[in-house]
DNA sequence: CTTACGGCCTGGGTGC
DNA sequence: TGCACCCAGGCCGTAA
């Protein structure tokens, strides 16, 4: 599942291959993942990718259309669960479920390949962009304690419910959220707003700590994440909870817990991270 | 307004 | 061999 780490690492991945380069045409397979196809088919070819970068979990190209008296417009791209983006040489095998071919002027191409097609692909007009940027929610690694103290703190959701909230925080996703609450022995069930000062300021940092060295360690491959290259991830081999189910905590030995928590299955040490009802 | 929850999209994996 | 079912992330509608 692409959370920050994965889609950080997929864009370092595409800035070498992609920016400076124009698109010379695209192909699509199914479109449904798309919210205007036509506009895509008439608009990518001929513009020049200026820039790729990450806001949360989207992946945008910067592009300035061939008639430079036309607007700049951004190609958005979400990669949902099993979304990979890649740059192949055009001989290369296509892997099944690949949808979008996004033909390069040195050759080369970019493809989207979506096993469940829960990912997105959209334009957005440079005048949009603020609007964007209103409507999602702060990075994680781009916050001051203070900022994530003040979105956080004193909410009476579950610390994990906001965690996941892509408008409180953008970015964060099941796996690095359990990681993140572990390293820091909170519950996930815990609300926000009954947890000290000391433990959100805690949590700020581990779950800095968390997804720094997932970027590192190039994101976690579960089944289907691949990089920009097509190759996997190695933090999963790092996970200390996430689908870690009845194996040893590795601080204390008790074994994981899985439960649902917003919705979601949650992973967590039952000893180092007291449930809320409990006290002692 | 804030929070919780169920449903929907899709198809691979699992268990019978 | 087949097949019903579960599950995933994001989003939306509805209810408290």
């Amino acid at each position: 599942m692409p959370e920050l780490p994965e889609v950080e690492t997929v864009v370092r991945g595409l800035r070498g291959p992609l920016v400076g380069r124009r698109i010379v045409g695209v192909r699509f397979g199914k479109t449904d993942f798309i919210d205007d196809p036509i506009a895509l088919g008439e608009q990518l070819p001929g513009s020049r990718i200026a820039s790729v970068e990450r806001f949360g979990k989207f992946i945008t190209l910067a592009l300035q259309p061939l008639d430079t008296a036309s607007r700049d417009f951004h190609l958005f791209i979400h990669l949902g669960m099993t979304g990979q983006l890649t740059s192949r040489k055009p001989y290369e095998p296509v892997v099944a479920h690949t949808h979008a071919f996004v033909e390069l002027d040195d050759g080369l191409e970019l493809r989207y390949t979506d096993i469940r097609r829960f990912g997105r692909m959209l334009l957005v007009p440079e005048s949009g962009m603020g609007k964007f940027h209103q409507s999602v929610g702060r990075d994680p690694l781009e916050l001051s304690q203070q900022e994530f103290l003040s979105r956080v703190g004193g909410r009476r959701a579950r610390i994990k419910a906001l965690l996941l909230d892509q408008k409180v925080l953008s970015g964060m996703g099941n796996i690095y959220t359990d990681e993140s609450l572990w390293r820091a022995r909170i519950h996930p069930a815990r609300l926000a707003a009954n947890l000290q000062p000391w433990q959100l300021k805690l949590l700020y940092r581990t779950m800095r700590q968390v997804l720094s060295a997932a970027i590192r360690h190039r994101g976690s491959t579960i089944s289907d994440y691949r990089d920009a290259a097509g190759s996997p991830g190695e933090y999963q081999a790092r996970h200390r909870v996430y689908g870690r189910k009845g194996k040893p905590c590795p601080r204390c030995h008790t074994p994981i817990r899985r439960i649902i928590v917003a919705g979601r299955g949650t992973h967590f040490c039952p000893r180092c991270q007291p449930s809320p009802r409990k006290k002692f």
